[in-house]
DNA sequence: CTTAAACCGTACCAAATTCGTACGGTTTCA
DNA sequence: TGAAACCGTACGAATTTGGTACGGTTTAAG
């Protein structure tokens, strides 16, 4: 299915909210009603994001939880990485040197590493402003999408 | 951490050894023992590319597997979709017109399928014959992905 | 016509991961 | 002093993953 998993998609969701007052400070307990997720769940993706520098938290009474820079500076790829660790679509590419046993009869290793490669770039240049921003339904880059992977290809 | 799961890094290894001799014959011991693979697993896997339509099976004494068409024209979208189904990095991607319990409060999950869209396209523009090449030079389809993603989400 | 090589299908199991909860501690403001 | 908030670890149920078992069917060769 090749899918982020649930942590991540709460995580965007909660820091596309938190990214339309930047500057704003938000309990988890806010967040956790604003969003319908469970408060504990709301907590532990906080932590998380706090741990990776992603966001400060302010202790105490009127404590909470605020964007660590601009929503422009923080990257998808940031997200993903904070959640669920470095983006690896194989085993064998996040062993990194410690090759897997099968390297030497494998030929494809170094063409996913490459797939892979090409992704994380692609989630670097997202950010979490582009994503907080609800799409205008008709986008014209989109459209043409597809012919033009079509036509890049040959 | 974003991976597909094994049997796909399996089944890609798999198939792009048969496509080095597109019109061969392979039984699924042979190719277990060539990849260093257990047996049952690789029979397993490529039973479900045949139900994919991806390979043709022939029963019986001096039977086995051969690619149903050229290589070329066997993208590593299909593989994966073979094995574990559509490409939908979040549930609410799969859930189609089902729409989220969350969908209400949610402004990201468009954005996600938009990031969906253009990975399927990228891995539908890569070939089973792409990735059998080792270290195949610059390919178009990804070099340009990259831009692509950008784009697609403002 | 018999045998062996090969595919077919279902069902099962153990290990790992995921998703979420629990609970006791610490910091700060009012 | 107490309430509001963050902190951290640890746990557990449910699902998914990775792999095995086994009995059946088809076909070529001798
Ligand atoms: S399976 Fe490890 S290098 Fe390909
Ligand atoms: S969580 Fe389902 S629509 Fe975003």
């Amino acid at each position: 299915m090749l899918r982020i998993n649930r942590e991540t998609d709460y995580a965007t969701a909660i820091l596309s909210l938190m990214a339309q007052e930047p500057d704003e400070c938000y309990s988890a307990a806010w967040l956790s009603a604003r969003r319908c997720l469970p408060a504990p769940v709301v907590s532990k993706i906080l932590k998380q994001l706090v741990r990776a520098q992603l966001l400060v938290s302010h202790r105490g009474a009127k404590g909470g939880y605020s964007l660590a820079r601009p929503a422009e500076e923080i990257s998808i790829a940031a997200v993903i990485n904070a959640i669920e660790g470095p983006i690896a679509l194989t085993d064998c590419i996040e062993g990194g040197n410690s090759a897997c046993q099968y390297s030497a009869h494998c030929a494809v290793s170094s063409n996913w590493s490459r797939i892979n490669d090409v992704f994380q770039h692609a989630l670097e240049a997202v950010s979490l402003k582009d994503m907080s921003e609800p799409l205008a339904a008709e986008h014209p880059g989109l459209r043409a999408l597809g012919e033009r992977v079509r036509s890049a290809v040959n």
